[in-house]
DNA sequence: CCTTTGATCATCT
DNA sequence: GATGATCAAAGGT
């Protein structure tokens, strides 16, 4: 496990995407620290080829960040309750970024659990993107700030976690969630927690280079 | 295990 | 005015 240098992010998302896997990705308030463990992500691309990006149509007040340096946290607000993370890929002014959609949580169990105000099992504390957003205590106001700097850290694995999974993105609607055309949804098999919804999506071994 | 449904509002058309 | 990179609860199999 090491802090990986800043262009490690300068890549496609597509590329960094299933490096982020096994990854740790830690979050520290005046509550306490809480360090993920990612399990799942999905890969968005903002070159106005990916429809299911928030990228595809340009650049709005929203998806800036998605626009801006790599390494940044891309933190967006959804179906009137949710936020989500995204860690922002790419060089500057070519969008693309990383949703992180499922982790398990290594440290701060307890104050996860806390933000999360149920009795959840510890395989769900951050299993799904709002949940892993709520549990990590990364707020909307955060949008924008530097994964490299405080609050923030990430260190990633020596070598690539392998065999990984891919398979289409969850909750796309239209030509953006066709796994024939988009598979950027990675995760580590068998991992519980990996986010269940439309999981019915068969898991196929990747037959990536790396797997 | 599974499916259905209500919640709730920023964003874009 | 419709939609959405979602979740939790409730009820069925």
């Amino acid at each position: 496990m090491h802090v990986p240098d800043r262009s490690f992010f300068e890549r496609s998302s597509l590329d960094v995407a299933p490096e982020l896997l096994g990854a740790h990705l830690t979050h520290i308030t005046d509550d306490g620290p809480v360090t993920l463990r990612l399990t799942e992500v999905e890969a968005y691309l903002g070159d106005g080829t990916d429809p299911g990006s928030h990228a595809f149509r340009g650049k709005t007040p929203r998806n800036a960040v998605m626009f801006g340096p790599p390494g940044h946290v891309y933190a967006y607000f959804t179906y009137g309750m949710h936020t989500c993370a995204n860690l922002v890929c790419s060089p500057e002014g070519r969008a693309s970024a990383v949703l992180l959609r499922g982790a398990e949580v290594i440290v701060g169990e307890e104050l996860a659990w806390r933000r999360r105000g149920s009795k959840a099992p510890h395989r769900d504390l951050a299993r799904g993107p709002a949940r892993l957003t709520v549990a990590a205590g990364i707020r909307l106001d955060e949008n924008g700030s530097d994964a490299f700097e405080p609050p923030f850290a990430i260190e990633i694995p020596d070598t690539p976690v392998t065999p990984f999974a891919t398979g289409p993105r969850t909750g796309i609607s239209g030509p953006g969630g066709d796994e024939a055309l988009y598979p950027w949804r990675f995760w580590i098999p068998g991992d519980p927690s990996v986010s269940p919804y439309k999981r019915h999506a068969r898991a196929k071994s990747s037959g990536h280079p790396a797997g």
